[in-house]
RNA sequence: GGAGAGGUGGCAGAGUGGCCGAAUGCGCCUGAUUGCUAAUCAGGUGAGUCGUAAAUACGCGGCUCCGAGGGUUCAAAUCCCUCCCUCUCCGCCA
């Protein structure tokens, strides 16, 4: 969300924003309801405050007084119950607005419309060369016992898998080393909530706009499965005002994600690309609101997981994701994208956002400056693994002719010391 | 899930219809005093929003907020209803 003082301030910049990002957003409406909301509010205080000051008269009032002065105050009653319908209608409506208003991408941000026209930013190590025809991670998978996705199907539906044997303890293994990757790098560990509370998701801007990609319980439960630990970590301290000298805040959390893909149908239906549930490692950071700064931690959290993927040796290329292709609450965002011989491209696997305080002033999220003036916070995320696409990378980049798997180093202490996992097929 | 007790400012804790945005204590800030520290004394100390203003500064003024939302009333922290949360006991259970 943006400051309503920020958007009367530059109608323009949110137009801009919005046209950047192919968002639509009514800026004239919100100006208008602006307007109104506060002539009528300044009414409603003014009557509310004769209401108040004819009340505490009540008290001391004598019979025939209090008899003038109760046919007065019912009179104010009614108008001002009149006033406050109105008020709160156009509260709403006003909110409806500001609820979807984009946040401003960057500038330097490029201009287009889906991810075709992300640009590339860096590219480390060369796609992998094959010295035989490379199996596809499926044709892996399945060859050596690891992988069913038909009783993935049968038990929880399409997009759904099992992981069996060596993949399982792979996957195990590839989730604690990006743990304590980040844990080395002073990341406080958490273990957290992935069914939050709706208002968890709107606070984070999943909300409104991203119902169709989480999964809601009835209504019983006013609950979500989070599609990813940034929801519940971003909002641990939401409501709170944070002390100075307890800034940044950097936490790291693994967690399983849940996806609904609506609208993907019949996209990367074959394998683990696309599924509904993973496992994820997340980084997460909240700081002051200083535009520098968060630009800092942004590079900070980016090459945190470039190093995972460094130490790991696969391919991958970084993209500045376009106007088009990013989301409402983001300033910025880069992915990693990691090469995928299957796909003869880059498949992305890691995504960093940075919001600003767009986050932060939907979460109550604040802090208490060296002034003692309080501010929103600036957030930002980043992924440090994801299970099933560092799977992919994994198996198809390590990939040995006779369709054994070669264990990246780092990853043999979580895997009793084993260099090669598999069965020659 | 059943029974009961509660949710008030950074913390503790008063307040059961108007004089309460809220006593008191602790903490914190400023000043005074004091070799230093401690102690003592005086004053101050929530968030948000609207207005005033050259100004997102200081100040001044209004309004909102006592878990959330509704209701009763001329008037609600206080009474009623719903929900959320915490604690105690019971039940169930990984």
């Amino acid at each position: 969300m943006l400051d309503l003082k920020f958007i009367r301030a530059e109608p323009d910049a949110v137009r801009a924003a919005a046209a950047k990002k192919r968002i639509p957003c009514d800026v004239d409406r919100i100006l208008e309801l602006d307007v109104e909301v506060r002539a009528r509010g300044q009414r409603f205080d003014e009557l509310r405050a004769e209401q108040k000051a004819t009340g505490k008269a009540m008290g001391k009032a004598s019979p025939q007084e209090r008899e003038r002065i109760i046919a007065q105050q019912t009179e104010l009653k009614a108008e001002l119950k009149v006033l406050e319908d109105e008020v709160a209608a156009l509260k709403a409506e006003l909110q409806g607005h500001l609820d979807r208003v984009p946040n401003i991408p960057a500038d330097d941000v490029p201009d287009g419309v889906d991810d075709s026209d992300n640009v590339e930013i860096k590219r480390v190590g060369e796609p992998t060369s094959f010295a035989f025809e490379p199996r596809d991670h499926v044709t892996l998978a399945e060859g050596q016992g690891w992988l069913d996705t038909i009783a993935g199907a049968r038990i929880a539906g399409s997009r759904n898998y099992i992981l069996k044997g060596d993949l399982s303890l792979l996957e195990g293994a590839v989730m604690r080393f990006a743990l304590e990757h980040m844990v080395e790098r002073g990341f406080t560990p958490l273990s957290v909530p992935t069914l939050v509370r709706t208002e968890v998701m709107y606070g984070t801007g999943y909300f409104p706009g991203g119902e169709d990609q989480a999964y809601r319980c009835d209504e019983r439960d006013d609950l979500c499965l989070v599609g990813t630990a940034e929801v519940p970590v971003t909002a641990l301290h939401a409501e709170e005002i944070l002390p100075l000298d307890q800034l940044p805040r950097r936490y790291v959390a693994l967690s399983s994600c849940y996806r609904r893909e609506a609208g993907a149908a019949g996209r990367d239906t074959r394998g683990l690309y696309r599924v509904h549930q993973f496992q994820k490692v997340e980084q997460v950071v909240i700081d002051i609101a200083d535009a520098q700064r968060s630009i800092e931690h942004h590079q900070a959290i980016l090459q945190n997981a470039e190093a995972v993927m460094i130490a790991l040796g696969l391919p991958y290329r970084v993209v500045n994701v376009c106007g088009g292709d990013l989301g409402q609450p983001q300033v910025q965002k880069f992915d990693i994208e990691t090469w995928m011989p299957s796909r003869e491209g880059y498949g992305e696997t890691h995504s960093a956002s940075r919001f600003h305080d767009f986050q932060a002033r939907r979460l109550m999220l604040r802090y208490r400056d060296g002034e003692g003036k309080v501010h929103f916070c600036h957030t930002l995320n980043n992924t440090v693994a994801a299970s099933t696409r560092m799977l992919i990378a994994l198996l198809e980049n390590c990939q040995l002719a006779d369709g054994r798997i070669a264990v990246p180093e780092p990853l043999r202490p979580y895997l009793r010391g084993r260099a090669v996992l598999g069965q020659p097929l």
